[in-house]
DNA sequence: GTTATTTTGAACCGATTGGTACAATATTGG
DNA sequence: CCAATATTGTACCAATCGGTTCAAAATAAC
């Protein structure tokens, strides 16, 4: 048997997503994304076929994980401060170089909802899964009375959802983290969510 | 005198602000700006200098009509219905294909925040002039005390953007004016503002 | 008609795009 | 050492990118 081991894939693709991730999909040409991998060209074709490929398994790899860090604060708070913890951790807690980039999957919706029909929709999906989870958290919530039910559970995950897209857009133009906070703290009083 | 009349200079630079609008700066080529606008290559130089230099005549041309509108609007509502006003005529007044191509200068925003900051800036330029604009009249509202003072001018004008930003990215997805006009309900019951 | 100038179309530029082909090299298991 | 394959580097591809050049054609004022 042959030379077994490859470089690790998975940072490969990190690193593919981190540039994407700043820069969008048309933007980010291939010897960008060689010299961000760290592999030659003819490895990533082999190993990753085109960039359209990759940058869908990008998609996949940043929604995913944006779902899953949902769904676990989920499971520790209550729906009330689910919302906070989302903008928090994401746009106060991270590094500034990575706020300022926004959302991937926000930035491509944007960015090739005309061009690019299926990336958009993939893009999209995995927008809804995160707000699906939202919905949940909040119709848990309502079912235990634990939120007043003074609007629905669909109705708050809009609200969080349109908000977070906002913040989102915003993010890419924010100079100090105080200026965020008070965007976020204005934000989240304005969903009306008492925690 | 030779040769006076040229092709109508509005109406070419519209073309070409519909054209960035729909499909955004990078992925709109010479070739399609030429089709679009009516015009031969070598015209387009001589008229309107580069892609460049005519990409931001039009977010110059989107940004002031932009606030122009809302500016009429100031004066003639009361600054309550301001935001329901704007939402509702851009999102739900204009025809569907326009609605679904967002806001020009949110686009470009998203989509050149790291790759062409000065175009980034001029398009983030024009809409703190919106912005402001509603700040305005949400001041001038709330010395008039039209306004439950709960909230300042700044923090208003600040929902009226987020709540803006958020509807622009998800009027590039929607599919029915049912669904958009229920979003907008449910986001300027969440701004606060009675009316 | 003559002259001035806008507009056109086509040819051309170097640079870059995403993608392919392939021989050389490095690394592994036997 | 040998055989098998992952990886590399390079050369190459056609297509497209934004931008320039320039002669020909069209239109205007005189």
């Amino acid at each position: 048997m042959p030379r077994s081991r490859e470089f690790d894939l998975v940072k490969a693709t990190e690193a593919a997503m981190k540039l994407f991730w700043a820069r969008g999909y048309l933007a980010t040409s291939l010897p960008d994304l060689l010299e961000a991998m760290g592999i030659a060209r003819s490895s990533f074709y082999a190993t990753f076929g085109t960039k359209r490929e990759l940058f869908i398994e990008c998609l996949m790899l940043f929604g995913d994980r944006t779902r899953q860090q949902v769904e676990r604060d989920a499971q520790q708070l209550p729906a009330a401060s689910l919302a906070r913890a989302f903008f928090e951790s994401t746009l106060i807690g991270a590094p500034r170089k990575r706020v300022k980039q926004g959302c991937l999957l926000v930035n491509s919706v944007l960015e090739l909802a005309d061009v690019e029909p299926e990336l958009n929709r993939k893009a999209w999906e995995k927008l809804e899964a995160v707000q699906e989870v939202f919905q949940r958290s909040f119709r848990d919530a309502l079912d235990r009375g634990e939120i007043a039910n003074t609007s629905s559970a669909e109705e708050l995950a809009q609200r969080v959802m349109t908000v977070n897209l906002g913040l989102r857009v915003q993010a890419r133009q924010m100079k100090s983290a105080e200026q965020m906070q008070k965007l976020i703290d204005n934000s989240l009083a304005m969903i009306g969510l008492a925690a």
